[in-house]
DNA sequence: TAACGTTATGTTTATTTTTACATAATGAAT
DNA sequence: ATTCATTATGTAAAAATAAACATAACGTTA
């Protein structure tokens, strides 16, 4: 392979999670369940949701249920037979979470891009050091 | 375990969590192996810092050489037998990954304090519709 | 040299998490 | 009335993760 002018010290990555949870310690939503709820928007229906986001029917169905269980409100409005069999469609609520949500991820994205760099900086001064 | 700052309207809390990874996608350092190096700067032996963690000194010495491995340097200098039985010092290498760390933690906790404000307040605006 | 507390590591057991399976209810379209 | 794809939910099986257990090596000190 072509010598890649990456610095070679740096293969690391600066990974990050964000999640809501109450006071008692329960995830409320996380970024699998956010994730969901966006395919749940595109999809229109949880079980062809959590196909896209690989995960089983029945533990999609837990994770939205139990979201909703802990805000308190719907995130769905979900519908039962007719021609496509139902639908699941995201509530103003969820929107507005969702939104809320992917603010606070580019803000957060903004940052930790700041501060890897200086995270960078920081680990490659001590580069001719012996460890 | 993660900072958490609660929305005192809502009761929710957000939380977050930090780690490197390689490009490859294996975690390199997580927020806990880092508590583990913390409890190992203080309590200077690997398994009195994993009994602080509350985890096995199994699972603790296979998460350090793992991070070991995946970063290409000790973290440890470690020593059996002798008056004490042994210990495990950090080295240089772990130090500066601790500091450097430690200064990313610190950015973020306030880019999340900042950008959380910003959450609470797009929330609560549409706290009077109906959902 | 015997003892002690630690690192080191393989193996087995337990716990937790996820998937798989099963089965019912729904309601529009055929 | 039957079909169809979906929601809904309980339960069993499987997979992933962590703990427990079992040894061994080590080196200082009594």
């Amino acid at each position: 392979m072509a010598p890649k002018r990456k610095n070679s010290r740096f293969n690391v990555l600066l990974n990050y999670k964000l999640w809501l949870s109450s006071v008692s310690g329960e995830d409320i939503l996380s970024e699998e369940t956010y994730g969901l709820l966006r395919a749940i928007l595109e999809k229109g229906s949880l079980s062809a949701a959590a196909s896209k986001q690989g995960i089983s029917y029945r533990k999609a169905w837990g994770d939205l249920k139990k979201a909703e269980s802990l805000l308190g409100y719907e995130l769905t409005e979900k519908k039962r037979g007719g021609r496509e069999g139902g639908h699941s469609r995201l509530t103003p609520g969820a929107l507005k979470l969702l939104e809320a949500y992917d603010a606070l991820r580019t803000k957060l994205d903004d940052a930790v891009e700041e501060a890897f760099a200086g995270f960078k900086k920081s680990r490659n001064a001590g580069k001719s050091e012996k460890q």
